[in-house]
DNA sequence: CTGTTAGCGCCTTCAT
DNA sequence: ATGAAGGCGCTAACAG
């Protein structure tokens, strides 16, 4: 295909007889300039289907209006709702969006930034991997004095603004639930442990159980890798414990599907057996059998803050001091954790 | 937040005594440098942490190693999908990927176009709205050589390169399915009907039936606007339908979701009462109850061949002319659908 | 082998 | 009110 040309304002400029900068002037709406001049140019400029050259804007002015997002996945629907949100926000504030996924891999990661830090964004705004367990390439990119702010999964020692959700109040809320249900031998299954979301949850489940006069019972807290296999393994592994736990909260969603689907194949009865609970309020958590109770955490409203924030900053408009936005969660209740009530 | 400065060629240039030219060339691993003063640049570089500014890069060459992409919308998991394979080709060849959604509005689509033609990208790939019924925009990027290229959501007459499902195929083998297990009254809930994808199933739907010497039906052939509440009429329309129709032909899987939802809260027997199908294997068509039988269609597999073939455009590698890349879909049959097996 | 020069498209003093 | 000139950071002839 070949190359489409586009229009320069030195193109313009040409055909009306005038020099570069006045057409420069008129295109920016400057008012030192003769109103009839600056009619005939941006009339031309229409005519013509002149459209800036964003590069060469950036380049100038050295800001490109754009800004970096990093996301372990994107074909995460709560990844794919931040995304949603930033991107909202970022548009109607005169900024583009670039994403990248990290896979989930620290290496792609520190890719990412070198890329989008090569491509001058303004600021990025990053939610790391589950492999990140080194943050390096985060000084980093604090001591080049790159702006930068941290979402959903955060490090918390690094000194720029964070975005997260309450996940110990959410995690707090759901274990509540099901001990006023009735429930009292609960399992918490977590993530890798190192993951801020695995600890910050766990924080809540004690929090819930400490509340309730319930001892922590190590045998009750159980982890998983998150794939299907390390899931169905965990499934398999709390049908064996004995006595039976009355209730299972499992970190996120996803988890509690496959330990859902699971104990059906083996005739587990949920809520009635044992009830059930996760975290995030995925699409599919409203759909399964029996519907699932969960946490739910708003990406969009996520994702909206953190990029307000992070333009305000880049605008002035905002301390450039970090701070630590924290969102809450909400408890919704399904049938999954109808454990005592459906005894009745 | 201060701006964080970075280095140039020019620094690292005077740091070493040598011209710019001689940086450029050195980082460019050119043949026609001494290999000393070579050595000394790229460590130089390393030491001061340059990193290339490619905005001055691709102003500079005229090509941004940018590419464009536009999805009604990001947190649907089909399109999330696609964009996963869009990014990991397309960064592997060397290129950055700017994703845009239109949110489902032409306006907002020939907003993206614009901005992403500004920002200099080498090349769209766009998946149209579904308000998008006009197609000046798309003439437009034509006329003025824009690379691009259509997936998903096409428009058959655009002289342009296009990836698109089987979709008269896929819909032909989940309606041939459900005249295998017995039904003959079968109903097709359409989207919009001059959505592409709309009228492509539509066709295999009728091609199954015929196929069996089944009449068409008209009254058997509904359509939904795909919100909450057409789906949900359309639910309740289907089940005021006398004779009741034997199965159900889902356009799209959460038009099935909505529907199956529906009518077990109104003690449909699903696939006792009648057998459902939908297309498209969204993750919750597996996981509802009974589990969805549906038509698969690889997201991933897409936009890696979508972007592969644009960037064999870009880079020569491909004729320019415009073909037509079609991906097979596959039947995938779950309990929904088992309506007379079940009955024995 | 390396430096000089020019210019990608745009904005911005500095003159006039 | 407008033009000329310089430069953002980089590459690519063209000289030597």
């Amino acid at each position: 295909m070949k190359k489409g040309r586009q229009v320069t304002m030195k193109e313009i400029a040409k055909k009306l007889g005038v020099s570069v900068s006045t057409v420069s002037r008129a295109l920016q709406d400057s008012p030192e300039l003769h109103a009839e001049t600056k009619r005939k140019i941006v009339e031309a400029a229409k005519e013509m289907n002149y459209r800036p050259n964003l590069l060469a804007q950036s380049l100038r002015i050295s800001r490109s209006k754009t800004l970096g997002v990093i996301v372990p996945e994107i074909t995460s629907h709560f990844f794919a709702s931040c995304i949603s949100g930033i991107q909202d926000v970022a548009n109607t504030r005169g900024y583009n969006v670039m994403i990248c996924q990290s896979n989930e891999l620290l290496s792609q990661e520190k890719a990412n930034i070198q890329t989008l830090v090569s491509s001058q964004v303004d600021g990025l705004l990053i939610s790391l991997s589950r492999e990140t367990n080194t943050y390096e390439h985060l000084y980093e990119l604090y001591d080049r004095e790159i702006n930068f702010l941290l979402f959903d999964r955060v490090q918390e020692d690094i000194p720029v603004s964070k975005v997260t959700f309450n996940d110990v109040s959410g995690a707090y809320q759901v274990v509540k639930h099901l001990l006023e249900n009735g429930s009292r031998r609960i399992v918490y299954v977590s993530g890798p442990e190192d993951l801020y979301i695995s600890k910050k949850r766990k924080e809540g489940y004690l929090r819930a159980l400490s509340e309730f006069g319930v001892a922590e019972d190590p045998s009750l807290v159980l982890v998983t890798d998150l794939t299907l296999e390390g899931n169905l393994q965990v499934a398999q592994h709390i049908l064996a414990i004995d006595p039976r736990p009355e209730a299972v909260f499992c970190m996120i969603d996803p988890v509690a599907v496959d330990v859902l689907t699971e104990w059906k194949k083996s005739g587990i009865r949920i809520p009635e057996d044992i009830a059930l609970a996760g975290f995030t309020d995925n699409p599919t958590a409203a759909v399964v059998e029996p519907p699932l109770t969960t946490v739910s955490q708003p990406g969009y409203d996520m994702g909206k803050l953190a990029v307000s924030h992070l333009l305000d900053q880049l605008d002035g408009l905002a301390s450039e001091d970090p701070i630590s936005i924290v969102l809450d969660t909400t408890l919704v209740v399904r049938k999954s954790s109808q454990h005592f009530s459906s005894k009745k």
